[in-house]
DNA sequence: CTTGCTTACGAGACTCGTAATAATT
DNA sequence: AATTATTACGAGTCTCGTAAGCAAG
């Protein structure tokens, strides 16, 4: 048994059950692969792979048994690298960030022009997804940080922090008929045609039950992923925009106008996600400690040791 | 990297540091585990051990986080190979049971000859020690379960489960003072030398608290491992006997009285402890099952699940 | 001067890539 | 017919054992 080995069986389940795709994205040859994997299952005593004729097919009983075993063999393999860097060479490596659109945008700019200068050796990359996109990189070790509001908390081998908390706002053209009340209430806004993000981004979700737990139900006229476009149309009069309010720039967005709307809203919360069982460098706890203003490295760490005792 | 380069890492520090004693214990070179060694402080690019000149005296900082993660590792090698066995011959193999004396005499003749008869193809083996002797032999991966009543919670890289619980009895000659009497006090006991366990085994320290909460101590003339010698002071008048009730067998100990208790002394738990983060095999959950009567295999697992999941 | 780690070197095993083969879709 | 896994074979690498060297207690 070696460690290739596993490499291999984990790509080829990745490529759905592809060798020739696991062989090239692994930089190297098919045979290669094929006899390895054979190989391992020799030397374990079972199939694997499931196969009818020469194609494979599924995965057997104990080949599922075996997957998430080695999976967290090859997260300690990582791990063990990453000690050594740590050590190696503190305040340098890489650190790939998968975040939405929304943080990307408003909430990550001072904080990355922060950390770039704290950690100038830190190679710091952003990469923008939807939700669902950033969790899967994340788990697959792609990444070492997701950052979003939603659907982080449904995946199992992602251990969630909550980073801080914000509200939507509500913002219309300045002549909109709404842009006159002085207080206004759900179904007012439910009265007029709205524009906000798609349902998996920014709190779309919560909002949606917030509405619905009053009896009511939005017309969304145009949904978005990003802030930027649902302003943009906004503009436009398409109708009344529920954005987060981090994204209203009342400097900038001087055509737009912000309504009040006090508690209205619900409160969502910014999480943070690493994959469970990964050893954080000393510059990714800071990263997510520059973060979120409400956790320190101290309160992470017992997090993480809490969680990774098994 | 290579699983060879940690399991070489693992047995020098488990020989203290001794990488010539390592070399042996894995029946291979000196010169080759000292070059593998290097060749993954190279990869890593950190040192693990500390050298003063040509000996190893300790552990870096990083050698230090290492550690865990490649205990890790090696048990989740051990983890392949259980579950490709389990699959390949699913009631062949080898269980090794760590167990103190008390139980080995009492408790499990009969949950071995059940078991034997079950699982005849099952290399059952049965390992004397103290409890924390047993323990650590678990932790190492010596044996597959301990069993005992004390000190199995004190480790943190242990899981432990309830199998039954029991207390202990009091016994002595026919002719001794306290056989007389109707009911026993506390008192009446502490009044007369005592016979019983060493101060780890058998629940021996939840004696003594119960003793020392009534503001009693005991006058412990002689300490032993197994009941079988306690009982035989007893007999020779040393003192009053205090055994785990199911060492006491009236058919064959007519030379004593065993005397009425009723809740006098302390309930004991005895427990099974597996090794966390091991797979355990069909026929080893099956063990735990028989011989722990509230236990099933579908309560085991999930417990096992849920501290799985990390 | 004994114990114990490291360096040197050579034999043997193993991994991996190319080419050819066989089986599915 | 095209795609995909397996078998065959050979070059190159790597591991490991023996022997020699060297530092520490």
């Amino acid at each position: 048994m070696n460690i290739q080995q596993l490499r291999y069986v984990r790509e080829i389940i990745r490529r759905e059950l592809n060798l020739t795709e696991a062989a090239r994205a692994l930089h190297t040859s098919q045979p290669g692969v094929s006899r390895q994997v054979r190989e391992l299952e020799a030397e374990l005593g079972i199939e694997i792979f499931e196969r009818h004729g020469r194609r494979l097919t599924g995965l057997t009983g104990p080949g599922r048994e075996l997957l998430p075993i080695i999976e967290r063999m090859l997260i300690d393999v990582d791990n063990l690298k990453r000690v050594g860097q740590d050590h190696a060479a503190r305040e340098v490596g890489q650190l790939v960030v998968a975040t939405t659109h929304t943080q990307a945008r408003y909430m990550l700019p001072p904080v990355v022009a922060a950390y770039r200068k704290r950690y100038p050796d830190v190679r710091l990359s952003l990469q923008q997804g939807s939700p669902t996109e950033i969790a899967m990189k994340v788990i697959r070790g792609e990444a070492d940080l997701a950052i979003a509001t939603e659907s982080l908390d449904h995946y199992d081998e992602l251990l969630t922090l909550p980073a801080y908390t914000w509200s939507h706002a509500i913002v219309v053209t300045p002549d909109h008929p709404l842009a006159r009340r002085r207080r206004l209430t759900l179904a007012d806004i439910a009265a007029w045609p709205v524009v906000t993000y798609s349902p998996e981004f920014a709190g779309r979700s919560r909002i949606d039950q917030r509405f619905a737990a009053a009896g009511l139900s939005l017309d969304v006229v145009l949904t978005a992923i990003d802030s930027d476009v649902i302003k943009t149309y906004v503009e436009l009069g398409l109708g009344v925009g529920i954005i987060a309010s981090v994204a209203f720039d009342p400097k900038r967005d001087r055509s737009l106008k912000r309504l009040r709307t006090d508690g209205l809203l619900p409160v969502n919360t910014t999480r943070v996600a690493v994959r469970r069982g990964t050893y954080l460098r000393e510059f990714t706890l800071a990263f997510i400690e520059a973060f979120a203003p409400d956790l320190d490295a101290a309160a992470i760490r017992t997090m993480l040791a809490v969680d990774g005792t098994r």
